[in-house]
RNA sequence: GGCCAGGUAGCUCAGCUGGUAGCAGCGUUCGCCUGAAAAGUGAAAGGUCACCGGUUCGAUCCCGGUCCUGGCCA
């Protein structure tokens, strides 16, 4: 069985164009290879030039599983994307394809790979229990939780009325809510992880360089499109980087240039959080980022024998 | 060269004419997170208050000088 391959790093590390490289690489080796992708903004239809989407040219021909498969109104789920990202790699498998997956939510590759259980969800109780949100409010419902049972509701803030629906419907449905993360333990056989790291300042100057090529490309022209598809009826999608902040220009409430300066700001912190993410798993073996042997590196982990 | 305004945390600043400074914003570091992870959140660290003198029991604050920065006038 192929291993499953998977390449994190923060974002503007160079991953999605290095998994391309990766399934070349194989190729070249008379090994077929498709990327799966593990960010969460990615989903959206639409949302191509703020999330750095690989373009069809960027692809090479290969092939690029869930992508594209959500409208901005819709809502992504971690507990969807996992099963979706386990059949995906189950479907390469039985076609002895090799699956790269291409991480930029840990918590998505976290759930992918390893023994993470989302309780299911039930339309009825969910139903009841939003229409009680609007009805007494976030904090009564949170209030409820802690009766109920006072360490989850101690992880969760008072504020955040989703979470809270959450737990108690969970609690409604199984009589408990874990609130702690799994342990790193692969409930996905033969997973080798990578993850891609380089200075800080460098990192930080792709990333004022790739908001400025956004902007140039057309990302403002994006969000108007997108709004007119509903994107601010969404709960997730609108929140990424760049289409917040230009939504916000958009209302006036900031200029252009502050909306762009903000992107850039924001999306060195979110930079800093996905490597806080992915070192505390130490399975993750790091490289260089721009290291030009990286794709053979990381395509040798594929060819039997030789991992 | 003259006049004016400034030099306080890594950055931007606050500091009621004196009792060795601010729960400040951003940044940094370290955490939390189970159907919203490009989201949401907690905590901590960090300052010889430009420098040298003076006044005072005591100076970031008052006085004198030096250096530096910005603006205006020559």
């Amino acid at each position: 069985m192929h291993p499953v391959l998977v390449l994190n790093g923060p974002t503007a590390s160079g991953k999605s164009a290095l998994a391309v490289e990766v399934a070349l690489e194989l190729k070249e080796r008379g090994i077929a290879a498709e990327i799966i992708n593990a960010d969460a903004m990615l989903v959206y239809r639409g949302m191509d030039i703020g999330t750095a989407k690989p373009t069809m040219d960027e692809r090479q021909g290969v092939p690029h599983h869930l992508l594209d498969f959500l409208e901005v109104t819709q809502t992504a789920t971690v507990a969807e994307f996992q099963s979706l990202a386990r059949s995906a790699i189950q479907e390469l498998r039985a076609r002895d394809v090799v699956p790269v997956v291409v991480g930029g939510s840990a918590l998505y590759v976290h759930a992918i790979l390893d023994a993470f259980e989302f309780p299911a969800t039930d339309e009825r109780v969910r139903t009841r229990l939003e229409a009680e949100l609007a009805e007494i409010g976030p904090d009564a419902m949170h209030s409820r939780l802690a009766a109920l049972a006072p360490d989850t509701a101690a992880g969760i803030l008072p504020g955040n009325a989703r979470r809270t629906v959450r737990a108690l419907e969970v609690i409604e449905l199984t009589g408990s809510y874990s609130s702690q993360l799994p342990q790193w333990s692969y409930a996905v056989d033969n997973v080798r992880q990578f993850g891609l790291e380089l200075e800080r300042p460098i990192l930080d100057a792709r990333i004022a360089t790739r908001v400025d090529a956004m902007w140039e490309a057309g990302l403002v022209a994006e969000v108007r499109r997108l709004e007119a598809r509903g994107l601010r009826q969404g709960v997730t999608a609108w929140r990424a980087l760049g289409y917040r902040q230009i939504l916000s220009f958009l209302d006036g409430e900031i200029t252009e240039a502050e909306a762009r300066e903000k992107t850039v700001f924001g999306t060195r912190r979110f930079a800093r959080k996905q490597l806080s993410w992915f070192r505390r798993d130490p399975r993750v073996e790091w490289l260089a980022a721009g290291d030009l042997g990286n794709a053979a590196r990381i395509g040798l982990a594929a060819v039997p024998g030789r991992s």
